[in-house]
DNA sequence: TGTATTTATGTATTTAACTACGTAGTTTTG
DNA sequence: CAAAACTACGTAGTTAAATACATAAATACA
């Protein structure tokens, strides 16, 4: 066992970090075993899409939680693949509204019974004594709630 | 909630990812509120240091879990902080042995409270009906039995 | 109604990690 | 003991996110 293992919580967003990537990396050597050619980071604007139909730009990077400059960089990449396609907004103007592509419908049915298998791994190795995924969402929760930042000067204050 | 949040375990890298970031940028600013220059993202290599005395290039990367070129990115701006400083190894040419500066120890007594106060904050956020920390830990033990592609394409294989 | 504010999108730049590759010592081996 | 293999370190370039800034359209309001 390393010292940064060791060190606990203090480390902890180092490490959520590290299991991110390793996930993430393995993620796309399973899609690339079954021979799509799909990219994890893709994968929240598409399951976006394969659920919502139509969004703006802005909806999108809402609804995965990145930045609008980061979503578009991710749709540059999907309009290029022809996964998505994307229309002006007839209302606003300044809207560009996005939509799967035919293709993108197509590889999201190819998909599905990656995600199944994908599903089945991830729940062995986060279903433990102490779930990940719930273990994520009660944390997300109590930061919610709390931030990180506020729980510390709260406590710091605390002190003096 | 959004459709990536309701996705549940597909979408865990990114919250994970997601969780991570927010507890680095919380964390940065807990150091600032405390009037220290410190970034979190030197915390491991610090945290190393100062239980380990002195390390190579090499064992520093693997303690930390990060690549060597990454390490050597990070010990290049603690170098500048002048936090910790380097010499050659006298029976292996090629090796380069870090050691923290008086300096760097100054600041690791100047930031244990704080840490002490982090501690705490983060023990509010992990520790809930699933605790985080040790999700992390259980999960990252079933990935060091099998990984998350081997499991993949193991049920793959079963499925066929 | 015209000006101020807000919203939607886009571009440029930065950051923090990575991989790929190269060089120079060290160790192993035929 | 010389050649081959390995190890340690470093640099260059890439990637995937962010922030900062800019512009244009829509909305609010005096």
């Amino acid at each position: 066992m390393n010292i940064i293992d060791e060190s606990g919580i203090l480390a902890i967003s180092t490490r959520l970090q590290r299991l991110s990537e390793q996930l993430r990396k393995d993620g796309a050597l399973v899609y690339k075993s079954y021979g799509i050619d799909f990219e994890p980071k893709w994968f929240p604007v598409i399951y976006t899409l394969y659920h919502k139909d139509t969004l703006s730009v802005v909806e999108i990077a809402n609804e995965i939680g990145y930045t609008h400059p980061s979503t578009i960089s991710l749709l540059k990449e999907l309009e290029k693949q022809k996964l998505i396609r994307s229309k002006k907004d007839k209302i606003d103007e300044r809207k560009r509204l996005i939509q799967l592509t035919a293709k993108g419908q197509e590889l999201i049915e190819q998909m599905k019974p990656v995600w199944e298998v994908m599903k089945n791994a991830l729940t062995e190795i986060a279903n433990n004594q102490n779930n990940l995924l719930r273990a994520i969402e009660e944390a997300e929760n109590k930061i919610f709630h709390q931030s990180f930042l506020q729980r510390a000067l709260q406590l710091k204050s605390e002190e003096e």
